[in-house]
DNA sequence: GTGAAGTTTCAAAAAGTACTGAACCAACAA
DNA sequence: TTGTTGGTTCAGTACTTTTTGAAACTTCAC
């Protein structure tokens, strides 16, 4: 395998994987790039190694920087932006665990609660407000799992972790 | 809030929570109903509560059963097949991440390995391997870390994992 | 001011994904 | 054997998401 092929095959995987991630192709892709690039790149250079379209690569861009995933980077005397990747799979991770925590748990843990105040009477709203409950239960459970996970720093999962639930 | 507005509610959020998990809406939706059933369902309760045409109902429920989130029912005498759900969420959460691990972070590391192979010589392959070499073994660490997960019980979730981590 | 270089926005088109419905298959009862 | 009930499959359609490309905007130099 030649460098060109592996650097097409990288950004390729990481695309496939970023779609089921939250994370769309392009954005995938997108990042893939940065990550395997040395230097810092304009979104002109994007656009023409992943061949897409300037509107495509400018609201990418924009979506993995609010994501923590990219960085602009301004060189002195360059009106240009450029972008840099965040290289720490580990950072990488926890942003998307923030994200998708805020976008999705935290609002079905909202929903959860407003169920769990039928008014309505009877067995089966009793017995329908308890599974409510027992779910809601777990999932307050992943929120504050999660929460904990986030503080924690990148060295303690490398290395604590894995030892510690073994 | 009514009894059954709850209902429709909770399997509304449920459809929106699993189309970013991997599961898509009627899927999910499916999932949600026999969650908050306390009986099994038959295919043709399933197509008239959500609406939907049998082959749907069909086909997700197939879906539901491969990732083991919903079991087949036998009843005695009845021809018919009927559905029950998964009840315990930490199955739930354990078998969803069983299902995407093989299919996503598996994939990522046998194509990590093969780039990490690229025969061409020079600075600039050298430092691309380094990058992917370092993805390599972030991506390992996930895939043990999980695996370790996947063998802890319920309860160790519930309980221990939160105070270990503080 | 004017124009050049760059960025942002968004309506329309394309691509991707899920759903329907009808045809088909299987098991059983009459 | 035929009719009935239920399960499965899949081509075509409907729906959703992503991408394009062009116009509008911003910033700065002259």
């Amino acid at each position: 395998m030649t460098l060109q092929e592996g650097k097409d095959k990288f950004i390729q995987s990481w695309g496939a994987l970023g779609s089921s991630w939250g994370i769309n192709r392009t954005m995938a892709q997108i990042h893939a790039l940065l990550l395997i690039s040395p230097q810092a790149l304009s979104a002109e250079d994007i656009m023409e190694e992943l061949k897409i379209s300037r509107g495509n690569a400018n609201m990418n861009i924009r979506a993995l920087i609010d994501w923590g995933l990219v960085y602009k980077e301004l060189k002195a005397g360059e009106r240009k932006e450029f972008f840099v990747a965040e290289k720490d799979m580990w950072e990488v991770v926890k942003n998307i665990i923030i994200q998708r925590k805020k976008k999705e748990l935290e609002p079905m843990l909202k929903v959860l609660d407003e169920i769990s105040s039928i008014d309505e009477a009877g067995p089966k709203s009793e017995e329908f407000v308890q599974i409510i409950r027992e779910i809601k239960l777990f999932s307050s459970k992943a929120d504050s799992t999660l929460d904990s996970l986030i503080k924690a720093d990148s060295n303690w999962f490398v290395g604590t972790f894995m030892k510690m639930i073994k």
